[in-house]
RNA sequence: GUGGCUGUAGCUCAGUCGGUUAGAGCAUCGGAUUGUGGUUCCGAGGGUCGCGGGUUCGAAUCCCGUCAGCCACCCCA
């Protein structure tokens, strides 16, 4: 076996890089479809543009060297710094609200496990300058819409929502002091994924009363909204959060999503810069990581030296919702673009120079048809025409191609079943002269053999 | 970075108690009376049994190490 991939990076063979172009189709046809517009960034960056925002422990989990010019640099492991200097460089420029999305490749130097990468490509989307929940409604639903573009329904994703001004202010209300938040937090975050005697005795630490931490692991294991408006709607830290949050739940049902999403605590994303709603999206069965995650994150763009605007977004990696996809059999049948036609060789070919063919291949490519050949005189004339045939139809080719032996070109179908496949005839001058109304009536014969309305064959 | 499980052809896997030149299916390539199809038949190529060391007359097989993959931590996307 000659050497593989670097650990944790992937080879595209054909098939695969088709199934990454079809996440990326409709990465792209919904961002667009809310309106967002493509930008793009350097996919090497100065080392301090991370370590600024996440302090020097982050270099341990970066792609970083030193270059030729004795810069520290560190291949991107995410899109928010590049797309905060971006937006900062032009903040007084830009037309508020700004819509961006980007689809970088970005490094992270971790140990790859399922669904965790060294490399991935993600969906960036991006809103700034706008503070009404309604964005936050927006950015959520283009998440979701992207996974009903792919075939996804409720019944499969998730969406999990919380709000840290929320959470903040019951936390504040059940009597945890400003001191105390930050470690509920941390326990919050991890409710799911450790032992609850782990979260009682870490929340004892903190300085809780017990009855105390019975309560926040309770809210914590779920809640429903309707329950948090009863017994919070009137506290003076909380209502402000409550009634937004309201109008938010109101938001994503008017914009077609609200039947995806639940109410979720314990969703904290880190403890890092987000300031407001956060989201994430999971399958509905638990098995995968998270497909997509992101929220509201108020103060970033002024701590990272930019323009005070508030901003929102969410990530979404192509690897965790492959594998989904994969799960649920989503793919598309036919992920590669079929040739349209192959040439063979036909009773006429022997009829012919070699040349005659070539420039058969010439013209109706210059017509716009993709079109494939043995590249091989030798075979071509040799080979018996029903092994080329038999190849150009495994290799997915729509129809083969050939001099017929009263010398004219005719195309035969290969969709459908082999028994009387329709064909199609163009008398051999006017193609080889790359006549326009002969390949169009060509080009037209082979669109109706692919719409499968119009083919009986198929 | 820590621990557990697994490594045989491009893919899925056989390979007995340690015993001759490591096999099958699929895939790929060539062919089946100068020509039009999925089936069928014949044939071919393709392996440092992850890698290195050890035990042994003899190792794919047993032992140790290492690398890689998967899983769980850690951390996050």
């Amino acid at each position: 076996m000659s050497s593989a991939a670097l650990p944790g990076f992937r080879d595209f063979y054909p098939d695969e890089l088709a199934r990454r172009a079809h996440v990326f189709r409709a990465w792209r046809a919904v961002a667009r479809r809310y309106a967002f517009v493509e930008y793009d960034g350097p996919p090497l960056e100065p080392l301090d543009l991370y370590t600024k925002k996440s302090g020097d422990e982050i270099v341990g989990q970066l792609y970083n060297f030193t270059d030729k010019g004795n810069r520290e640099v560190a291949l991107r492991p995410e899109m928010t710094p590049t797309f905060a200097r971006m937006v900062g460089a032009r903040a007084n420029a830009l037309r508020k609200p700004v819509r961006w999305f980007s689809i970088p490749q970005l490094f992270r130097y971790e140990r790859a496990q399922r669904g965790r990468l060294r490399e991935h490509f993600q969906l960036n989307v991006d809103i700034v300058g706008e503070e009404s929940e309604v964005a936050d409604a927006e950015l959520l639903a283009v998440a979701i819409d992207i996974m009903r573009e792919l075939g996804l329904g409720p019944a499969d994703v998730r969406a999990r929502v919380s709000d840290r001004r929320l959470l903040n202010g019951i936390l504040l209300t059940l009597g945890v002091t400003e001191a105390q938040v930050g470690a509920v937090y941390g326990v919050v975050d991890k409710v799911a994924r450790q032992p609850r005697e782990v979260s009682a005795a870490k929340l004892g630490e903190a300085g809780l009363a017990p009855a105390l931490v019975e309560r926040v692991l309770q809210l914590a294991a779920g809640a429903e909204f309707a329950d948090l408006q009863r017994e919070f709607g009137a506290a003076p830290a909380a209502r402000e959060h409550i009634e937004r949050f309201a109008r938010y739940r109101a938001h994503l049902d008017a914009l077609g999503v609200g039947e995806w999403v639940d109410l979720d605590l314990s969703i904290v994303r880190g403890l890092a810069y987000y300031t407001g709603i956060v989201f994430e999206l999971f399958d509905a069965k638990g098995e995968l990581r998270a497909i997509c995650g992101g929220g509201r994150y108020d103060t970033l763009l002024k701590a990272l030296g930019g323009t005070d605007l508030p901003a929102l977004g969410f990530g979404m990696g192509d690897v965790v919702l492959g594998e989904l996809l994969s799960d649920r059999g989503l793919w598309p049948d036919a992920v590669q673009e079929p040739v349209d036609l192959h040439l063979v060789a036909g009773n006429g070919a022997g009829q012919r120079p070699y040349a005659d063919a070539l420039r058969l291949v010439a013209a109706l490519r210059a017509a716009g048809l993709s079109v494939n050949h043995a590249m091989s005189a030798e075979r071509y004339l040799s080979q018996a025409t029903r092994n080329q045939v038999d190849s150009a139809r495994k290799a997915g080719c729509s129809a083969a191609i050939y001099f017929r032996e009263d010398g004219e070109v005719e195309a035969v179908s290969l969709l459908g079943k082999m028994k009387d496949a329709p064909t199609h005839v163009i008398p051999a001058a006017l193609a080889l002269a790359g006549d326009a109304a002969a390949l169009h009536s060509l080009r037209d014969w082979l669109h109706q053999q692919r719409d499968p309305a119009s083919n009986p064959n198929g």
